[in-house]
DNA sequence: GATGAATGAGATTTCATTCAT
DNA sequence: AATGAATGAAATCTCATTCAT
């Protein structure tokens, strides 16, 4: 009964383990001002033990980086069967939603995702550490990082189709649009650890943005 | 009689080179990445002079930002002159255009703005460096980091009570809603290199965002 | 009754198993390079196992070190008997002719009979790792590290009795003499994975070693 | 009257001290074994500083290994000399004279000329570090490394010229069996820090060996 | 005012060795 | 006997900052 666990679930537990306590410090303090040391001390094991499970600070990000990438996506195909039956314009705004209450729950995963879509734009011309080249999370990523995009755009395609999404514009358009609001509320939201921000409640401001990508969706201007 | 001395000018035109420089670096790589004697090299100068005209690396970022706040509260001033006589809307409009306009010319301002939005409010709960607390930088940007939302929002204001706003809602929240649209859009365009994005061209993105804008100043529901 | 088991043969090929692969290894890249779990990995087993065979990296040395001296020896042991009859001379080339071509099956032994004796040297007012003092490897390395020595000289003294070898100088000298000009050409060729050496081939120069060796012993100015 | 000094030579008297230091304890406990910190408390500075002065630690030994050959091309101009007006045959001698001292005087410089061998060799195929790549005490000892041999190489062949020298074979093979003799020479006598090796005086061995060198130079079998 | 040598705390990373299983 | 996760000392190198000249 107990033994059904593959024998490596002791090693994956503590890769968790790390992975827990890298983010939590990354968040708090900054990647730059965390040291390995902290997070093997906050672990409960020794320096060396965090590089036996990943081979290099940058490596434990990108790991990190494929686990916010992997909730995001989870988070999105539990809403489209949640959704199942609904039309593509519930669809969309119950990822849209998803996306918003993702990014209260994992404020670190927002930075991660959005400095991932910087890191790999400048892959080709840039200077890229042979560290990264290899690293097998960072072959992880790659392999899934068009999925939340197509996900997304997907379900705008049939709305479209299915009469629900009125606005005819390229399907990519309004995602970019739609993703710049929410980025952009995110980012005003993570500089307020207040209820308010320049006295408006953070949550007015959500549905009013949520409203207003409702209405891009619903306009055929 | 010994203030009128020109005397200051040659140390401010020093100091502007060294910003100046740094900006541009930080700009390109990223201000850890970044080292102090790579800036004064640039600017032909030595380490210890960049240390005489700031007291720190920390302070010569804040004094950056201070420009940031500076250069957009000039063209913010500009617009303004340039559309007296027309109406609220339109000078919102026009606010909002140099706002997306102002990360051309200085693409590492809006890091900056937004960095020391995250940096202000964990002033009173967490850490500061000492050093921080008494730059005089800090002290100036406190002075004026208000403006650029008052600016807007009398101007949402004067364009509610002329009557080409129609949307009454909180000036407030339609600030910050439309300044979420601009920031992500800026986020995204930033990542991109390239002339598109996702298939999209940026231009196209920029247009339909200021559209978007627009109808949600003209909304009346 | 119970040492006669096969018992310890299968440990034995595991201990020379683990030799072989550190040999081939520490020659390809040199001590400091080559990691113990390197050598457990292509031998096929657990870094643990070396451990258990070897008490430590420096004691796995000194039993490679053991094993060019017992090489050593047994390939001299093997010329003399080849050369049974023959003339202490023609023995005296024959074993220097042995060592010459020694470090063509096994170019690390070179090294590892030179580091002995700079180590050797140091016993006694240098300082040795108490591991090194206990280790069994060492002191079968003692008990046997002035035969090769002795072979030869005893060698070159038969044939200056028999009047193979006119020159009668001290026999120690004459054998440091030509076990200099041996080692020289090792350091020499060793360097070169070429054919030539500042475009002299190898082996004109080992030849024309050789010679001059063979006229030193029957030099009787 | 003491101003004279260029104005860097303060600059050089420390890179000198930390040479010295270095090669001091690099001789007496082997690279691997000694610190850069090591390094810079007996030099009376900070560990920072040697880094200011050499690039990294094998920038550092680079420069010893220019430095070793200086020395050596040094005194081989300088016994060329003092030997001026005599034989090729003489010159020869001198120069190889002058090595075998040199090598007692510095003992360390052997192994660096050595070392320095061997690793140039496997410039091409194998792997460099960048670092070494791009320093400049490697440009500057790959642009002498070869005059070593061809100055010894040119006496041999005045000697030849001149009548002073009766062997008539390929200079270089000339050049590098002496080399050979004296390198094997040098191994052993390092081996040893006693009087004697072997119960064989070293300056009896050393003087042995040069007496060969004598006999090959005018040997004309 | 200007310089740049000097500092030294601190960061990442490696690896021989141990030991519980 | 065998395994391989865990350890932790130690090593190299960086760079913001200081300060004597």
């Amino acid at each position: 009964m107990p033994e059904i666990l593959p024998h490596n679930s002791k090693r994956d537990l503590k890769s968790q383990a790390i992975l827990n306590t890298a983010e939590k410090l990354f968040a708090l303090n900054g990647y730059d001002n965390v040291k390995v040391e902290e997070i093997a001390k906050q672990v409960g094991i020794s320096k060396g033990s965090v590089y036996f499970y990943f081979k290099s600070k940058e490596n434990l990000q990108m790991a990190l980086t494929y686990r916010a990438f992997q909730a995001l996506i989870d988070a999105y195909y539990q809403a489209l069967e949640t959704n199942q039956g609904h039309t593509g314009f519930e669809g969309t705004i119950a990822l849209i939603d998803v996306y918003l209450h993702f990014g209260k729950k994992h404020p670190y995963y927002y930075e991660l995702l959005l400095d991932y879509m910087t890191f790999i734009r400048s892959e080709v011309n840039q200077n890229m550490t042979p560290a990264m080249q290899e690293s097998i999370y960072f072959r992880k990523v790659k392999g899934i990082h068009n999925l939340p995009l197509s996900i997304v755009v997907e379900e705008i395609e049939r709305g479209q189709k299915d009469g629900s999404i009125l606005n005819q514009k390229e399907p990519n358009l309004l995602y970019l649009t739609a993703w710049a609001m929410v980025i952009g509320f995110s980012k005003l939201g993570m500089a307020s650890h207040n209820e308010t921000f320049f006295k408006v409640p953070i949550p007015d401001l959500q549905a009013h943005i949520l409203q207003i990508v409702r209405k891009l969706l619903l306009d055929q201007s």
